[in-house]
DNA sequence: CTATTTATTTGGAACGTTCCAATTCTGTCA
DNA sequence: TGACAGAATTGGAACGTTCCAAATAAATAG
């Protein structure tokens, strides 16, 4: 019943050479004899001999375990599953594996995630952290020589490489096509003000208002609950202005379709009567009616591209932390009031 | 720059003890001293000590690594994304952790990932296999005595483990209700047809049909990639029939959605012009506008089930294989027509 | 034919843990 | 006091690999 391994001394016995030599042939290395290595290779495959790499990794002290860990904060987010697919392609493709874990938010799950993942000798990390993580958490990781990426969220104060998307940029373009359309009273609504999230997608608003020579007014920006119920209430506050608002930029998309209930609750259409413009582009929002006019943020290329980042720095062997971020595109739907029935976009691959 | 190791030597060294005893301490025996244990565990915090378990898995011969595979084929689809959170959930909570991996429905990537699990040394397996999967692919898994459970699709003629939905009652009772609504002409959109799920369901349709006493019309059988953006060509081709179809069950939500968009671009509001209803219930069938009706099989509990069956086999260290079919349940929400009118096309035009 | 290089191959000694058998340290009992 | 049982601790010897230094074989040069 109990099946005896076969390891390298098997092959080596069965082959007529030295584990040494076998040991060659598994790196691949040049070192070794045209003859010799198809042999070995022949009797392993007979033998069914499968690579332990625990053991190498044992002996090669630390350094490559090809293992890379990816801890997502809430993986039934279809944001999250595609930004997980885009790191697994890349990650795949250079021979490591994924390992990949759930926090659902949680702190705790995360701390517990991450230490195990340590003790299996993760050569890398890509964490999109849960809220209220602590800066300093990921401190021992990379004080371990084990490079860290931090996608989606930043943490501000860590000092780990982090990638993000152009919170700015798309917001500024949000704006910049609502003005082409006529408009000249835009609010920015939603969001909780103590995020470094918010803080870049306000400054964006900003800047689009005043480069097209508008006044910046702080009573058109309304916070609130980055959720569905927070835009039906940021909506009512802009309603209620003295200067009416004709149009607004939202925090994310789920405060835009909560805008949009709002104004129908008001027997306002969204996109006709007033223009509304989300941010993220969620799976929804192409399906929703109006077709939700958003700001796409791509989750699988940012996957991609954190891959790649945290790969550079396990070959570089320093881990050198950089900063970037991803642009980011203004898709043109129907909420805005522009365009009409957009043409039903293909589904992603 | 380089951190030397914190070793279990070190941490003996430091208590002023053997390595043994802290090897005991690690494992939790009670042969030690409470004295000495709790001193042991003050210098682990102290030196910052983290565990090896590749070394530990190493002496313990393959025995328990603790380490679970996942792979599934298509992590996108927020139904395998919800699965692998219900594996995550058990296996975690058991001590495990999850190698996660995503095929893309390519047999080659999975043979990949799989021989990759292998070397890291997982002790189980759980796979929602690509099309096309051999049933031999997994033989010298469990001949080597790693437990594998098959979920969502099944592999005729592999002797494994397996929990699938119940493909046919889902699609016989999404079938009768539309009958019921006054529905006679029914197509079964999407679904590539060379895999036992796409029969199943097919089969299951078939029944309905027949069963209302209608004639099973091979014409209304249109397959396609099981996908958005299939759905929405699957629909396409419905319409241009002669004899057009008035509903249609879906061979996943996916293909629904698809379907929907479909619809929504030539004009026609799903739920009142025209009946759909999807399969699954991802998270956002209920979401969505309208709310899809659809045959929920609950992704979660089959990949708890999964893991739970996993982990009893792997602490059984015998694998007898066993196959379950778990129940599924149609639930209607506003997409075929029926419950609430739906807000008929009043507003806009 | 010896010296020198070049191409291969090879025995240990690690790596960090767990296991086993053996040891030391307590008391307790006759 | 000596013998004896636990209780607690401990030194190796594994586990399957990679690395190093050193050995061998083959080829070339002098």
């Amino acid at each position: 019943m109990t099946k005896p391994r076969v390891t390298v001394i098997d092959i080596a016995k069965a082959a007529g050479v030295s584990k040494s030599t076998v040991s060659l042939v598994l790196q691949g290395s040049s070192l070794v004899n045209e003859g010799t290595r198809s042999k070995v290779n022949a009797v392993m495959r007979e033998l069914g001999y499968v690579y332990n790499r625990g053991a190498a990794n044992l002996r090669q002290a630390g350094a490559k375990s090809r293992i890379i860990g990816v801890v997502v904060n809430d993986l039934t987010n279809s944001f999250f599953a595609e930004l997980a697919v885009g790191v697994d392609m890349v990650v795949q493709s250079a021979g490591f594996v994924q390992f990949l874990s759930n926090t659902s938010e949680s702190i705790d799950r995360q701390r517990e995630v991450v230490a195990s993942m340590r003790e299996h000798g993760i050569s890398g990390l890509i964490v999109s952290p849960a809220r209220a993580t602590d800066a300093a958490d990921f401190k021992p990781l990379v004080a371990a020589g084990i490079p860290v990426v931090v996608v989606v969220r930043n943490l501000p104060g860590a000092k780990v490489s982090s990638i993000v998307s152009d919170n700015r940029a798309g917001m500024m373009a949000a704006v910049e096509h609502l003005v082409g359309l006529g408009h000249s009273r835009i609010a920015f609504l939603g969001g909780f003000p103590d995020t470094a999230v918010f803080d870049d997608r306000l400054t964006g608003y900003r800047s689009g208002i005043e480069a097209a020579g508008l006044g910046y007014d702080e009573e058109l920006v309304i916070s609130s609950a980055p959720s569905r119920a927070g835009g039906v209430e940021a909506i009512g506050k802009a309603i209620a202005l003295g200067d009416r608002p004709t149009a607004a930029v939202c925090f994310n998309d789920a405060v835009a379709f909560g805008v949009c209930d709002g104004l129908r609750a008001r027997r306002l259409e969204p996109g006709a009567d007033f223009a509304v413009v989300g941010f993220d582009d969620v799976i929804e929002a192409q399906a929703a009616v109006p077709a939700l006019t958003t700001v796409s943020v791509d989750p699988q290329g940012i996957g991609r591209r954190g891959a790649q980042m945290l790969l550079k720095q396990i070959n570089a062997g320093k881990a050198e932390a950089e900063t970037v971020t991803t642009a980011v595109r203004l898709v043109v739907r129907e909420s805005c009031g522009a365009g009409k029935a957009a043409p039903a976009r293909a589904g992603r691959a």
